[in-house]
DNA sequence: CTCCAGGTTCCGG
DNA sequence: CCGGAACATGGA
């Protein structure tokens, strides 16, 4: 158990690995055990101070984007109660910087899909697909590359419970493997045109996309309208009975949450997500 | 059993 | 541009 301290940053640890941007760290001991890209990684904060396995100092700060001005992305949030809330709830919360693929690919899993369950197709993905690795007598595996899922069948995917998402994810990674879309020049791309790039592939549409575009592709400003915030916005925003159409949404989040509307959309999502009341 | 989940795509107004 | 419907699967 040889572990490396990483100082004492601002960071909500297991709130920011359990907020439905990752979906394969486990519980481990005091800590957390996964991967980063091909490197087995074990996270643990004691007393607000953060430690690695070492070797991954700087894939884990790299990861948890401990660069990030959590303090200045917080003060740019609008005023309003209802981010306010949302921000109070996940103080601490940091968008990680995940590999591209890996979070293109769970996000085109993910469509109509409980967190829970993106979880579970993503673990399966990674034991039957992935390369294994080793950290302390413990296993992990790596996301499956596009080549790798690239090979396979639809059958192979659909018995992974991906359902009609299999298709799309086959295809997507086909296209990648083959160099037909290449991700790391749509990296290099303005956020419109990237959003585009990305939305040409199947099963990636604009709420995808943007997830793409917030958790691998350093998009801070990208805002992933799924069911959560639509229902977020809709409700404390707009007055019942109003109008509120997709563009609405677009354009009102669009202007609303600032430079850093990605984090704000996180914070919204995830605090709507737990504690959201019906009726 | 019914309802819903970090949607996309296609099709008719 | 908008609303509907089809698409799989499992948890609540």
């Amino acid at each position: 158990m040889n572990l490396v301290s990483l100082g004492t940053p601002l960071l909500a640890l297991e709130l920011t690995l359990n907020s439905g941007q990752a979906f394969h760290w486990k519980r481990e001991g005091h800590g957390w055990l996964g991967a980063i890209g091909e490197a087995a990684v074990y996270l643990e904060q004691r007393n607000g101070e953060l430690f690695v396995n070492a070797g991954a100092e700087s894939a884990a700060s790299n990861y948890l984007a401990l660069d990030h001005p959590l303090e200045e992305i917080a003060a740019s949030f609008p005023k309003d109660p209802v981010t306010q809330e949302a921000l109070s709830f996940c103080h601490g919360m940091r968008i990680l910087r995940q590999p591209r693929w890996e979070a293109l690919a769970t996000f085109i899993t993910s469509s109509m899909k409980q967190v829970a369950h993106i979880a579970q197709i993503s673990h399966t993905l990674r034991q039957r697909f992935g390369r294994p690795l080793d950290w302390e007598g413990r296993s992990m595996h790596t996301y499956p590359s596009p080549e790798a899922l690239g090979a396979l069948s639809e059958a192979d995917l659909r018995a992974c419970a991906l359902g009609y998402r299999a298709a799309n994810l086959l295809a997507s990674a086909q296209r990648i493997a083959s160099g037909d879309t290449d991700l790391d020049r749509i990296a290099e791309l303005p956020d419109a045109e990237a959003q585009m790039a990305l939305r040409n592939l199947p099963g990636v549409g604009e709420k995808v996309a943007n997830c793409a575009l917030l958790f691998g592709f350093e998009r801070l400003k990208a805002f992933p309208v799924d069911v959560w915030i639509e229902r977020v916005i809709r409700v404390r925003y707009f007055r019942k009975r109003q109008k509120v159409t997709p563009a609405t949404i677009r354009a009102f989040c669009s202007k609303s949450f600032g430079p850093y509307g990605g984090y704000a959309q996180q914070y919204l999502f995830h605090h709507a997500r737990l504690t959201w009341k019906k009726g």
